[in-house]
DNA sequence: CCGTTCGTTACAGTCACTGTAAATACTACT
DNA sequence: AGTAGTATTTACAGTGACTGTAACGAACGG
């Protein structure tokens, strides 16, 4: 009863799919600044306005892994306490990540972490990204614990987890010259220190 | 001998100071979006170049408290244990917005608040100021503590600390209804809870 | 008084993003 | 199959933040 894709569903699927990886693609290429919306959309045979049609804005083109994570947060912490959903969530991360880079290449990997971070704009968008999955944390904490998304004890909760995708992030920065699989595990090493310090208290 | 303060750099001051005020008034006035750089810039007397000369965005016109708690935040955690620091600073943050309230009164405030979590460009903004807070918070933390802004605890450390200031403007969101000294009082109610918890550990 | 330095101005331009209306492509119904 | 309805793309015309450059003028140091 809920499987009848319509052509159009699968014709607007396919563009967005195709307008996000040519995006992303063009903006590894030649940097996110040199590319217009404007060139993307004639790369795709579509006009300016239809990519924006599609997504709100420039940076949303770039394909990215948040919606997962918030996703894959939201639906642990239903059922975990808070630091082992968030471990298990970036452990799985970095599983994707080391199996895209047996696909594209470890360099490639890297030379998307230094997109995002040498690009202002794309900064912004990542931290508007974390805020999102703050809030996912909170909503879902606040059901788990049966108090509302107000209580202090579940926003400080959820900012310390939240906070371990800093870690993450910065992590892997730090060790991504060691190649994939070495850096993975201190990754993971790091992420399992930092957590121990959250849950030993401050 | 540090202090003859030239013309020219006392002129570069007051425009400043003019800029910043005058945006900052037109805004609450009219909303963010309303208000065009130019129109502030008429509204001084000077071109709109000149106001990006000033400021690096229209973001940075509004007169925020950033600034002021990173380098307050970044004093204390100098030689206070980093909760104490943080529940300190956003103490004398909420003295200095009962004082405001005093002078411009309480709905100018919460208007204040309400300008900025009703603007995504100003949200954006707000956002970008707390990663300056944390970054503060982590080379702080990193120089007391004797290792490197990479050592996951400090990180972790610097999140779970500046996830204060969730619970901190969250709070006084919810309990700004019931008054200047009510609220403060709540509000700091709700942040020696959050820090608790955090002590204790999660 | 004079050369230098520094901020403002005028101007022209780029580009993300928006609104609207007409055209086109698909869907659903008979 | 035809047709009425709906979703999406297009063409077009804008808005406004932000940038670069060169000329100008005012304050600085001597």
């Amino acid at each position: 009863m809920l499987k009848p894709e319509t052509l159009r569903e699968r014709r607007k699927r396919e563009l967005r799919r195709q307008l996000s990886d040519t995006a992303t693609r063009m903006f590894l290429e030649r940097g996110f600044d040199a590319v217009r919306v404007a060139d993307v959309a004639r790369a795709c045979g579509v006009t300016e306005k239809t990519v924006f049609n599609h997504f709100g804005s420039k940076e949303a083109l770039l394909a990215d892994r948040w919606d997962t994570h918030v996703e894959a947060l939201s639906a642990r912490l239903a059922d975990s306490e808070p630091l082992d959903a968030a471990l298990e969530v970036l452990g799985e991360e970095l599983d994707f990540l080391i199996a895209s880079a047996r696909r594209h290449g470890w360099a490639e990997v890297r030379r998307f972490g230094e997109l995002v971070r040498a690009t202002p704009a794309l900064v912004a968008h990542h931290r508007e990204a974390r805020d999102r999955l703050t809030e996912a944390a909170v909503e879902a904490l606040a059901t788990r614990a049966g108090t509302t998304p107000d209580d202090p004890i579940v926003r400080i909760t959820a900012a310390a987890v939240t906070g371990l995708w800093n870690v993450y992030a910065l992590s892997l920065q730090r060790h991504q010259v060691k190649g994939a699989a070495r850096a993975a595990r201190e990754v993971r090493a790091d992420l399992a220190r930092a957590a121990e310090a959250l849950r030993r208290g401050l």
